[in-house]
DNA sequence: ATTGGCACTCCAGTCATGCGAGTGCCAGAC
DNA sequence: GTCTGGCACTCGCATGACTGGAGTGCCAAT
């Protein structure tokens, strides 16, 4: 129905929008683009458009702007990523080179992506529900307090103090944390909670443990909080006063998208639920985000080897946003900290 | 100057300008407060507010608002905090009760604080600066990791993944480990680290190291970053949606506020310039907050004391707040937390 | 010191007007 | 069949005039 120059009006119309963020019209796309036809064979082409919904009237009689549906057909066949500037690959290069652990790599991350794309950005952790435990250890504080430390093969430590309220010999210690390293090192920490939660249900009966049976229960206990805490994916943000920065991105209020960022399980569910292309892109435009009440916002993203698990990073803007910058940066960001993190799992 | 009437004929004005926003005449004041005299000579007052700069007319004959100065006026003599409900006090404890170390507990207030005032609310970290380290521990993980591990006895604990590319026996662990020991546990963390400069500084002489020296030196600089982390404040938020929630509480952009949350670095000088009364009660009010880029905010604090190093709680809004709830609330939950803390460490 | 009265100011809303951008459509050209 | 120039038409938006109402400031009287 839509002829290929039709295509390319819809083109320039969403390259003039976003630039512009005013309703263009077609006299202004002959001006700025050189279609060698006349404004009223470009007014024919966005009647058509305009049928196939892809374009619409603010008002009667004014310029038009794309749909949420023009976006999607602009992301999936018009948009060609607009590549880095050498200055641009050198400013991610800069946030990202230098030493440092998990965490550290992904908040540089994520501030390298915002500062690229002046947008929110996100990086999703390495999904750690298929990662396996590597270390378990237990720390002893004294005054009955206890440091229990969890370690996965992604490279993501977590540390958490309980209150046993005894203090134990070396000798028990060092049997518990066997046990502990028997029933979950090697294993999936789906898993290692799964046999965790065994352990606890089916009380002493397993460990015939001659004294600091309550206190063990507690250490258990602490272990399985720090496995289900891996078993949550989670988020890196920055950049949210980006969303203020312009006053007409966001026709209504900004709340509810500082509402999801606080949230973060918002944005996880939809990170997750994105349908990326053979290249590892995804987009989630305007009111396909409804059912998040993010019906105002796009979402794009690239996926990231996390040393062998899944993982996303983008970033959220206004659903008139930039789309082959934005498409460029997440993927750069993504291919970047997947050599990153390849690079960090080699030297293990 | 100004009468006994005068003060609370201001004290009505902020009242009803924080409730309906909008500026109040002298008429209003005397149909929502029974002050028993007629609206002349309410007028007759206003005008004497006026002169002293407490309150002004946006436009020629319109109601007034309050200056900041007369917002300030008003919380130094007038409020009168507003005592919580038992609801409030239940919601704080429900909140604030159960397990949890540190950071769990913070967190935990901060949200009760979010949601009793409708505010972004901001928790620091007990300072670091005055606490001693207790405990410096090193697990090897194996392919040259080590994860080195040290607390205060704040109750933070601080983990960090290094690679130091060797592996230990057990003997030359311990001796590094007994060490640092020697040198951190039992002083302050300022203490430490010039100490640890130190080492850094004469590399080698000092530890006559059989092997291990580059090793080594990588740990005792993991060490020093921690250490290094601890010296810094740190802060807690939650809520910052709420600064989007109303249109029209802030003028300009909230741009420099969702910056300054993310930053944190602008609201710890903040928080930490503040000066408290003698109830550990503070405010800093619309521009008084100028030199922060936040001359449309007002910043209301009350002191804890977390385990013998004061730290502070408070909440950010819009100048136009309504203060003594925001008192009220802030210091009950100070208490709160002050307490909870105390029983905790008692526990130790 | 307080009050009622009164003139005055200024905001906010309404309506009429003109302008300009942009469309839709048609008849004619290629 | 596709493209083009032309032209009438529609709206949105800015401008300006007008009005009602809320609120003030001041003054003379109590």
């Amino acid at each position: 129905m839509v002829s290929e120059r039709g295509l390319q009006v819809l083109r320039a119309i969403v390259q003039d929008y976003v630039d512009t963020r005013e309703p263009v019209g077609s006299k202004a796309i002959v001006e700025r683009h050189a279609f060698g036809v006349s404004a009223a064979t470009i007014r024919n082409d966005m009647a058509l458009l305009e049928d196939e919904e892809l374009i619409a009237a603010p008002h009667t009689s004014s310029g038009r702007i794309p749909t949420d549906k023009g976006y999607r057909v602009f992301v999936d066949h018009l948009a060609e990523l607009r590549p880095l500037s050498p200055a641009q690959r050198a400013a991610i290069a800069s946030f990202l080179e230098g030493p440092g652990d998990l965490d550290d790599v992904l908040v540089r991350t994520v501030r390298a992506l915002t500062q690229l794309t002046g947008q929110v950005a996100i990086v999703q952790y390495p999904s750690f529900a298929r990662a396996t435990v590597t270390h378990v250890e237990l720390v002893q504080l004294g005054g009955g307090r206890m440091l229990v430390i969890v370690v996965t093969d992604t490279g993501r430590v977590s540390q958490r103090l309980t209150f046993v309220g005894e203090e134990f010999d070396d000798a028990d210690l060092a049997r518990i944390r066997a046990e502990l390293g028997t029933v979950l090192v090697g294993r999936p920490v789906r898993e290692g909670l799964q046999r965790i939660a065994d352990r606890l249900d089916a009380p002493a009966a397993q460990t015939p443990a001659p004294a600091h049976e309550r206190a063990t229960d507690e250490i258990v206990r602490a272990v399985a909080e720090e496995l289900e805490e891996f078993r949550q994916d989670k988020l890196v943000m920055a950049g949210s006063a980006n969303l203020a920065r312009r006053e007409a991105d966001f026709r209504g209020s900004i709340y509810p998208l500082l509402e999801a960022i606080e949230e973060q399980v918002t944005l996880l569910r939809l990170m997750g639920e994105m349908v990326a292309d053979e290249q590892g892109l995804s987009a989630s435009i305007g009111r396909e985000n409804d059912a998040f009440g993010l019906g105002e916002a796009s979402v794009v993203a690239s996926d990231y080897d996390g040393t062998g698990s899944l993982a996303r990073v983008g970033v959220l803007g206004p659903t008139r946003m930039d789309y082959p910058t934005n498409l460029a940066a997440v993927r750069a960001v993504a291919r970047y900290l997947t050599r990153m993190l390849e690079q960090d799992d080699s030297s293990r």
